[in-house]
DNA sequence: GTGGAATACATCGTATCGCGAAGTATTCGA
DNA sequence: TCGAATACTTCGCGATACGATGTATTCCAC
């Protein structure tokens, strides 16, 4: 798929892999594979710059006798996919415009 | 709106815009403009990405003594397109998978 | 008839971002 | 025992959107 197109999901969708209950970057990848494939290079930069913007917040646990971060969304990140809800209206329409379906003749 | 996700949408975009007449610059900004705002540093970086993509060619014309670039699709152009529609599917996968809408229950 | 908005295209520099590459360290199964 | 899987981290590159800035012409209001 293009990467581009990806760009706007990958916040949001880090987001929902976590907001149902806290999770930790190698089960993030690993449940949001089937959707959509990103590096750990890439899902530990989000993770950092979704925390500089309080979006989560972050915990370390031991398990098994390796370091895990638990990631936990805070409410500013469930506002943001309130958010990116409301941007889809947007989406669809330009994805209308683009596939020309039901266009109003401008 | 979130830039992110402008990003996947503009070159289909734009490419939609001259899908089906010729347009220049100017008018496909305007055209846009409803769906999708964009400079036209942007624009015009788009445009010549597509045409070094050989989806679009350009042909120069005079329009009351002012020089005007007009932009035509090609079909790689319109192959683009198609392809952004197959991936939408994939995008309504995630979108799903964001909202938490008919999830299987992973 | 003059000035400013609109039209039209172009370039430069910056900030952001995804990701490949490479590294560290542990656990577990063949 | 040795490699795969788990788990997190850092660095650097290339792509990209866009603000700022510049050039040049046309058109309309005053």
């Amino acid at each position: 798929m293009d990467i581009q197109l990806k760009r706007g999901l990958l916040d949001v969708c880090v987001l929902a892999a976590i907001s149902e209950e806290d999770s930790y970057g190698y089960k993030i990848i690993k449940d949001m594979k089937p959707y959509l494939v990103l590096s750990e290079s890439t899902l530990y930069t989000i993770l950092k710059r979704l925390e500089a913007a309080h979006m989560l917040t972050v915990r370390s646990a031991e398990h098994d006798g390796r370091l895990r971060k638990y990631y936990h969304i805070t409410p500013e990140g469930s506002k943001r996919i309130a958010e990116f809800k409301e941007d889809w209206k947007e989406i669809m329409a330009i994805y209308r415009f683009v596939t020309k379906e039901e266009q109003p003749h401008a």
